[in-house]
DNA sequence: TAATGTGAACCCATTCACAGCC
DNA sequence: GGCTGTGAATGGGTTCACATTA
C-alpha cells in the first residue's frame, strides 16, 4: 500500500513552512510509534506541534496522505509517507565547516539526536585543528573539501565559522557541490539563486525574544 | 530630533517578521555607520538583507521613521530609532540554562559578537560544572536561579539543555520571572500563553535544507 | 458520533505603482 | 531624475465550516 507515490512529490511543491511542520509531526510520530500507539488524530499531532488541527490535515493532504475518518492516521504508514518525502534515498551526510566551539557543539548535538542526518565530514582552516576527532568525526583541511564532499556524496553544508570567514566557507561548499546550507554566521551570504540557504541567527532570535518578552504584559516599567 | 516617540511604539504592534528584519537592518546600519556613510537608500538596505526595497520602506514606516526623498535615510538617526524600539532601557542580560557543549558555544558566540545582549548568568544542574567560569560568566546551580534572575533583573532566557531536561529548565526560568525565551531543545515546551518562545531547531532546519537542496534543480538522481 | 478532506472565506504580509518631494 | 511614503492590488497561508465517511 504505497500511500504517497513519487508522482505526488514531483508535482506538489510543498511549501517551506509545511516542510518545517512535517519535520515536527514526524518527531511526534516517532515518539508515538515507540509508545506503540498505532493511530493518531489530527488534533493530537496539532497540540504536540502547537498548530491547529486543520493545519495538520492540510499539511497531510499536501503530501497526499489520507487517514481514516474514525481511526485517524496510521502512525507507521504516515511516518513512512513523510520519510518518503523528506529523506533522500541517497546518503544524508552533511559537511560542516568551522570546528570551533559552535561547530563542535553541533557535531555533539547531532551525534546525540540520531536523525538520519549526520555530520559526515568536518573542515577547518586552522592547521592546529586538522586531524582532531570529535565524536568520531575527523577534522579535515578545507583544501580537502572538494574531494571529501564528492567522495561521501554530500549535498548539505553547515557554515559555523566566524562572520569574516563565512562567505569564503560558503563559496567553497558550493564549489564542492553542496546545494543547500545552514548558515550560523550573522552575515548575508551572496550565493547563486539555486542554492538553498537556511539562516540560523542567534542574535536576531535573541533580540526578538527580548523584544516580545518586554511587551508581553510586562508593560509599564519602561 | 526624537524621530520615533514612545507613543508610536506603544500602539503599532510591529509584526514578528518585521522585528526580525529590523534586527538585520540594524546590523547593516552599524556597518555603514562604522564606514562613515551618513545616508542610506532603501534599496541598499534591501540588498544587504535580501528583501525588496518596498519591504524596507514598509518596515521603516511601521516604526514611524521617515527618510528624505533624495538622500535616503540618516544612518545614525535610523539606528537610534531602531534601538529605541528594540532595546530595553533596563538591562539586557539573559539567563542561560545548560552549560554543555551548546551552552558554552553560545556564551562564546555572544561574547564575540558584542550586541548589547549578553549572558549575565549561566546555570547547570550538574554539580561538576557549578563554579566554572566561561568567558567571564560563572556557572551557578539551578537552585540559585530565582535569586540571580531577580538580582540581575533578567527577562530573557536560553534553554540549552538536553531534551529530557528542557521542560524543567523552562519552568524554572518562567518561575524565576523570565518572560521570553530561546529554546534549543527539540521538544515542544508547554508554557503559559504570556511567555514568548523562539524556537531554534537544528534538526528541522537541517532537514529543510536537505529537502530543498534535493529539489533545487539537482533533480533526476532520485 | 466524531473524525477526515476540502472548497471557500479570511487574514496578513508583500509587492505594485504612483503621487509627492528634493 | 530618483528617491520616499503609501493606498490599492496581489498572493499565500490559515482557518472555517460542512459534506463525507466509517
Amino acid at each position: 500500500m504505497p500511500v504517497t507515490n513519487r508522482r505526488d512529490q514531483e508535482r506538489n511543491a510543498v511549501s517551506h513552512k509545511a516542510i518545517g511542520r512535517l519535520c515536527v509531526y514526524r518527531r511526534s510520530l516517532r515518539k508515538l510509534q515507540a509508545m506503540g500507539k498505532p493511530f493518531v488524530y489530527s488534533h493530537e499531532l496539532a497540540t504536540e506541534a502547537s498548530v491547529s488541527p486543520a493545519q495538520v490535515r492540510r499539511d497531510l493532504m499536501g503530501i497526499g496522505y489520507s487517514g481514516s475518518p474514525n481511526r485517524g492516521y496510521d502512525t507507521s504508514e504516515l511516518l513512512r509517507s513523510i520519510a518518503m518525502l523528506l529523506d533522500s534515498p541517497e546518503g544524508e551526510g552533511v559537511a560542516l565547516v568551522g570546528v570551533g566551539n559552535l561547530g563542535r557543539a553541533i557535531i555533539a548535538y547531532m551525534a546525540r539526536q540520531r536523525p538520519h542526518l549526520f555530520v559526515a565530514a568536518a573542515f577547518d582552516s586552522d592547521p592546529e585543528k586538522i586531524g582532531r576527532v570529535i565524536h568520531g568525526c575527523r577534522t579535515l583541511a578545507v583544501e580537502e573539501m572538494p574531494r571529501a564532499v564528492r567522495e561521501h556524496d554530500l549535498h548539505v553544508g553547515i557554515v559555523a565559522v566566524p562572520s569574516a570567514a563565512a562567505q569564503d566557507a560558503a563559496d567553497r561548499l558550493v564549489a564542492a557541490g553542496i546545494r543547500g546550507l545552514l548558515n550560523f554566521a550573522p552575515v548575508p551570504l551572496r550565493l547563486p539563486e539555486s542554492i538553498y540557504v537556511e539562516e540560523i541567527d542567534l542574535t536576531v532570535s535573541l533580540e526578538k525574544a527580548a523584544y516580545f518578552a518586554r511587551r508581553s504584559q510586562g508593560a509599564g516599567l519602561t
